[in-house]
DNA sequence: CTGTATCCGAATTGATACTG
DNA sequence: CAGTATCAATTCGGATACAG
């Protein structure tokens, strides 16, 4: 395992194992909605995006864009205000990866009722 | 949140949050990795895609089969032999979410030491 | 070979309370 | 406002044993 056959024009296994890491990392469930939100609002602050992102808490919504940040995915800008304020904004890498995403989310649109169909059709086979 | 700007033709929060909760189920480590397995070698049994993914339990392995048959990605076929035989094999909904998912890899691979770097920086700073 | 069932520790996550 | 700290609950995942 490592990448799809049309993909590579290395193989070096520990490439491939560096790159399933970094998916690993970047393709969460909060990181995925936290780009999503960032890519249509474009630079926003933290309880904005919380908004933005039914569901999400706190703690995660920290957390996640901790680690966005260490993946160079967004920046932190803190103003020295009172009450603080702090935008984050995607760098070119996380815009980049939202991009790529969207070929899922186009999937995930188009295909909708097969996968509904899909579950329905196995659930009743049980 | 529930879709990329260029992506939306409708806006029924419904479908978004469907939309999400699908990319949550679809976009686990196990899942991503069995489906880059099935697009690199086509029809296989359980025990080679055991081997071509790499640190999965069984367990894992059986699971997430048996998650991305729900959802339609794969089909399961059992042989009435001794000893048995199943194979399993990407429906034409799994190869293309493989192919959405193909934008992701490239991504990952083009910037693959950008992240590494990132990842150092901010590990220093701290 | 291809599973299922069970146990158990580890890691995630949510809720809550608190702080600069 | 934008977090941090902590605890409880759930979930995840590996190991093992067993079955068709």
């Amino acid at each position: 395992m490592g990448k799809p056959p049309h993909t590579s024009y290395h193989s070096d296994p520990r490439v491939d194992a560096l790159v399933d890491e970094t998916i690993g990392r970047v393709a969460d469930k909060w990181t995925l909605l936290v780009l999503e939100a960032l890519e249509e609002a474009g630079e926003q602050r933290f309880s904005a995006i919380g908004r933005a992102v039914p569901g999400i808490s706190q703690k995660m919504l920290t957390q996640t864009l901790r680690q966005m940040e260490r993946e160079g995915l967004v920046t932190r800008t803190v103003h020295a205000e009172v009450p603080p304020r702090v935008e984050y904004r995607l760098t070119v890498l996380g815009h980049d990866l939202a991009e790529a995403f969207c070929g899922v989310w186009h999937w995930a649109e188009r295909n909708i009722e097969t996968i509904e169909a899909a579950r329905a059709a196995f659930d009743a086979r049980q």
